[in-house]
DNA sequence: TAATTTCCGACAACGTGTTGTATACTGCAA
DNA sequence: TTGCAGTATACAACACGTTGTCGGAAATTA
């Protein structure tokens, strides 16, 4: 006999579902197996068919989340200079912007931030090590600030209660790159 | 009769450094009280003396990094000129380094980033939105993307096996907030 | 010695992960 | 099409560990 993959998926869903609406709202910590399982309507131990424990269901979702390769932001400018590719950035948080908001706030997981980072890294690596003279250690510090920037103020912006414009951020984001943020704050 | 001051406050932070010890090594959800207690060598009960739960401590231990206003680094560079204190927030993370790495690394606190970050905003706040005819909303973002990628990189140069040494460091950053990301990386 | 602080042992309630069992579905033969 | 066997799916009950809260014992001070 076959398996029922329709329903089984759909279980499997619903456990995911019921699990992503208490994460919004609690600390992973605070949510029991009892409580995911009572909002999805199944019995406490119909969760163990699926997943180990709590903590399984939120790394399924993540990995979920972690961009394959072939998803990545292209990483050369239309110009063909090199650079970052804050556009494919901003438009691959905003597709995901209802899961990467919670689990970069102050509730989420602090160990997403640098799964993110590194699967995003290797291909910047690659393409913006041809640079003559680059050095490599550098350049990953470089990738590093640079990220940790972008997810900062993504994060940040998506945050606010009235945020700035798309493009506005976007114009933001592009003249601090290019020029630093000194020139935007000294006299 | 007194207290007695001495005894008690031996005891806190004995309980206080085992569930650091503890913390150290893996995630806040896995450390029991019981863990605490045997490790510092107290009966279960005595914790509760002292904390309401485990996450109290952490919040004790957070509290006591969070800058003061007046050990908040200088805002005025030395030229005269505005901009972001560079060296003072590396003597900063540096003079906290045992925790900061910890509280900011994958199995931290991911809230313990937005407390800092809101400590130290205002007093950049104040001082930056002198230059005349700057816009606040945008300085918010330039501040807080400034900040996300200070602690970003300061946690990823604490996270090195063999770190590039900290005047280098100190003038990447230095490169990268006058001139931008961009410079360093295109042809 | 008396008063009070500090610490401890025991308790009920709750959450966990596992195991054995009932129900419902599927494929196949008649 | 119908009935049956086999299996997938979901459930109820179990033993165990942790939590937070008692009342009481030991230690300290005046």
């Amino acid at each position: 006999m076959k398996k029922q993959p329709h329903l089984t998926a759909q279980t499997k869903q619903n456990l995911i579902e019921a699990f992503w609406a208490l994460y919004c709202e609690q600390r992973i910590e605070k949510i029991t197996v009892k409580d995911i399982t009572t909002k999805a309507g199944y019995n406490r131990g119909t969760f163990y068919e699926y997943f180990t424990d709590v903590y399984a269901v939120l790394e399924e979702i993540e990995n979920a989340l972690i961009p394959e390769l072939d998803e990545l932001p292209p990483v050369s400018l239309p110009t063909g200079n090199l650079g970052m590719p804050i556009d494919a950035f901003l438009a691959l948080y905003a597709q995901n912007e209802k899961y990467y908001s919670v689990l970069l706030g102050d509730k989420g997981d602090p160990a997403f931030a640098s799964k993110l980072k590194n699967a995003i890294k290797p291909s910047l690596m690659r393409v913006l090590s041809e640079k003559p003279g680059m050095n490599l250690t550098e350049l990953d510090y470089i990738i590093e600030y640079t990220l940790s920037s972008m997810i900062g103020i993504m994060s940040y912006w998506f945050k606010q209660p009235e945020p700035l414009p798309g493009d506005e951020l976007f114009k933001l984001i592009h003249r601090l790159m290019e020029q630093g943020v000194m020139k935007q704050l000294s006299v």
